[in-house]
DNA sequence: CGCTAACCGATAAGCGTTTTCGAGAGGATC
DNA sequence: GATCCTCTCGAAAACGCTTATCGGTTAGCG
């Protein structure tokens, strides 16, 4: 019994017979080792239960084994689902995951990111939106040497350093549905400007009206910001218009939560008097009452497709791209949608 | 215009004219230095950009400059909450966070515990309930020599390594309140077996009940685990009991929006025909309908409490405790309670 | 004037890896 | 049999900081 991560590399070298270079070439899987060496030093390090120094390491390497996750997303649930995406795709490598919040909007915001991509010399950082719809950002990265995946919901790289969904489609299906349904008078409320989901999803939704021949007024179009409170004051506009619209889409399930109560408060039947459709699926969506209607966005699984990509290949090679680079979004009905009554 | 981040304590100490020692015994602000050294010295490291390599220190003090968050909790927005008030502390710090979810119940747990810790030479770790709650978990934090802070609803360590709300008597003075306001057949909706939270909210419960020399039949409580599916089942076990329950405690928001669910399903009215408590203020409190009355768990402040803790003295010293140690909830009255009919 | 304490420098030895450079072994080639 | 090349591996020098040791200078003090 061997106490485990106190033996060092000169241990591994000395046991098995080799130098100290040989060790670090089987660790760091070089091609140019004869193939008995290699299993003799892999089996003095299974039975030392030796693991490399991720100090040491970093130091020599001038890098270091961490992932960053830097954001500026209000949304906690959606932080978590990353979160989560993220570290399914780190468990059992030698990758940890540091997350770093900023500022968008702050001066300084890409200073205090070249400090800590510097500083802390991180392997990679992923990027969530809304920041990683910022360009500077990724060019950043770029100078300083540092490899990034960005998360959207639409393609603004190239596949190696993007992974996106297809917002605009599912949002264009969703918004069909409630066309088909029945339903002319459909409300958006918006997301907030400089998303470029809200872009997209806004741009599904007149996609949608435009391919139906239906006319949308201004007046069916109040702008939120993600937020739930907002999205109860963009339904209140939406809902003095007259005649009343008949359905609203909200781009994103915490607006729609907004939406619903502020259509309780004036007394109105969800979904008898008034449909509602969201997007995100976030566990609001399912706790709400009634069940929301939404679009599925697979924000886990793309946050861990663009973690398997940032490690892909280990230190020495580049990225693979074997990772899928867009995930569809898809609508899960619920009970927030009926066909409108007049 | 120096670029950042590039120089070397070599570079310092030579144009400040001290030697290496001195620069190293202003950055871990060794006691024995004359002040005016000192100010050039940090002026020179100022104009410098100078910034100590984390890599190197790491290697060379044989500690990391991180501190971990290791959880094992169900509830996204507590998680979040808990990371904004430890960045809020290690902002402008050495520091950064690097979070492990860890599998309580896996009977690896405190093996997968260790090997993070070792290899990663810590700085410290702050414990999230309920992973907070096992004391296995503490006693490897000190074998292992890593700090801790442990978050929970309790007291079960020192001031030095604790961090604790006043759940019990929280919740007997939002039970009281409902008391007060005539209720006297009150359910409870009790978490999970296992977390020290759960214990102590239902003591509390409990203790307000006992106080007012209400009984409390068996029928009375039900058991959840935190998440909303829970609190709706227990919701209809408690609400199939004759006469039904004019008021219910839910030992999380999440369970009581179960809770709203399941009453609505029945057609019951909220307020007026069933009053409903919950506990954590999280944002789905604000957004149900009606918004839940609600003890406000401070749980952001003492996690930035606890990592204020873990990182005070810097390296050299024991932490200094000037942090509180105690953190009160408080009730937040909205919409979910009323006066009974009968 | 001598003594003590406080402060600082020079040097070297780590910390545990990676990397540079090159050497030895064993064919293949001429 | 000499030369060259490839494959495989090792000795030693980084990587940038801390620490130990020892020694020296200065200031204060009786």
């Amino acid at each position: 019994m061997q106490k485990t991560g106190q033996s060092t590399i000169n241990d591994v070298a000395r046991i098995a017979g080799v130098s100290k270079k040989t060790v670090s070439r089987v660790i760091n899987r070089s091609p140019l080792l004869n193939e008995d060496t290699r299993r003799r030093v892999e089996e003095v390090i299974a039975e030392l239960g030796y693991i490399p120094n991720p100090q040491a390491r970093a130091l020599a390497l001038r890098r270091n084994f961490l992932i960053g996750l830097v954001h500026d997303n209000p949304n906690a649930q959606t932080v978590m689902n990353v979160q989560q995406g993220m570290l399914e795709a780190l468990h059992g490598t030698e990758f940890e995951m540091v997350v770093r919040p900023l500022d968008r909007g702050s001066a300084t915001m890409l200073d205090d990111l070249r400090h800590f991509l510097e500083r802390q010399r991180l392997f990679g950082v992923l990027l969530m939106p809304p920041i990683s719809e910022n360009d500077s950002v990724a060019r950043l990265c770029d100078d300083i040497g540092c490899r990034y995946v960005r998360m959207g919901s639409a393609m603004l790289d190239d596949t190696d350093h993007m992974v996106a969904s297809n917002d605009r489609e599912a949002v264009h299906a969703a918004v069909s549905f409630l066309i088909e349904q029945g339903h002319r008078r459909i409300g958006l409320v918006a997301g907030p400007h400089g998303f470029r989901s809200a872009r997209e999803r806004r741009q599904g939704f007149e996609d949608a009206l435009a391919a139906a021949g239906i006319a949308l007024p201004r007046s069916m179009i109040a702008d939120g910001n993600y937020t739930f409170d907002s999205g109860l004051v963009a339904a209140e506009r939406l809902l003095d218009v007259v005649p009343r619209p008949t359905a609203i889409f909200s781009s994103n399930d915490e607006m729609a939560a907004g939406v619903i109560h502020a259509a309780r408060q004036r007394g109105l039947d969800i979904p008898r008097d008034l449909s509602i459709v969201g997007f995100d699926d976030t566990p609001i969506a399912a706790h709400v009452w009634p069940p929301l209607t939404t679009v599925r966005w697979p924000i886990a699984s793309m946050a861990r497709s663009a973690a398997l990509k940032l490690i892909a290949g280990g230190v020495e090679q580049e990225p693979a791209v074997e990772e899928p680079s867009l995930f569809l979004s898809t609508l899960i009905r619920r009970g927030s949608v009926a066909v409108p009554r007049e």
